[in-house]
DNA sequence: CTGATTGCAAATCTTTTGCACTTGC
DNA sequence: GCAAGTGCAAAAGATTTGCAATCAG
């Protein structure tokens, strides 16, 4: 089954760590919930101003960042570009992207999760956050050829 | 074996490529092969201002974008801050990053790539390139506490 | 009411670029 | 000599921040 965006319960969340439940953040998080992409700060920008032409894209990037902080979010560096952001999920993924379209493709591997850990124990550490990402073109179904 | 720098031969790089072989490339090039740390670019242009006070960070930028393009060396987006910079490696490594100190441990795990080689397949992809970082803190040696 | 939050603009940080001057070949 | 390479300073892209105005609780 492929992740799917659950709406993030930002009343709560904003309850809960004592903080203010803003337009923009219902906003933000609402956008944010039903992008199926990774969109970075500027995109959701614009399509945040959609909804509410008055919210700023400095606004933009300290939610994201506050949510972030929460752990309601992650904020993912692919590549060279801006950061682009997802919802936490409840069960971490990794991402395989087509370097052809940009397209992010989720997957999560549990046998790769414990060889990761094996890994960190062997060198005297323990993880506190991971980031696997696979770089990929579609498969020509050719036999590779050597140039 | 841990991995050693081996000088890069940036004379026969140059040459092959077309590329005129100058004071800055050649001492740019110098200061990364004897560098163990991953270095940003502000970083190595300090230490190369060290031998040539003349470079400048624009060149070091141009240096590292035209090496990184020719496969000889490997740029790394680790966290947030600026991109570092390591000698790109016969054999291909991924990293463990301590958090508390920012130092990185490489590794290699055959068991890992073989394992993301599946996956790719499985999405129709073939791998161009991908990246798994781990970041860690030093083990404790204490139960773990939940506060 | 009052401090958290916001919008705006300016600042910061990282990297790139235009242009005139240098320099390797 | 001449195009590739460089330095400098300005530009660009991404993100952060100071401050006065706004608004949720």
């Amino acid at each position: 089954m492929v992740t799917q965006a659950d709406t993030i319960d930002i009343a709560t969340i904003c309850k809960e760590n004592g903080l203010r439940l803003t337009a923009p953040r219902r906003i933000i998080v609402q956008v944010l919930s039903e992008a199926t992409d990774h969109p970075d700060a500027v995109e959701l920008h614009r399509r945040v101003t959609r909804l509410d032409p008055g919210i700023s894209l400095a606004t933009v990037y300290r939610t994201l960042k506050l949510l972030q902080d929460k752990g309601v979010l992650e904020k993912h560096n692919f590549g060279n570009g801006p950061a682009r952001f997802e919802p936490a999920d409840q069960d971490h993924h990794d991402h395989l992207i087509n370097l052809e379209t940009g397209q992010v493709v989720e997957f999560r591997s549990d046998e790769i999760e414990r060889l990761q850990e094996e890994i960190a124990r062997k060198h005297g550490f323990e993880i506190i956050s991971h980031r696997l990402e696979i770089y990929v073109r579609p498969l020509k179904a050719k036999r590779a050829r050597r140039t």
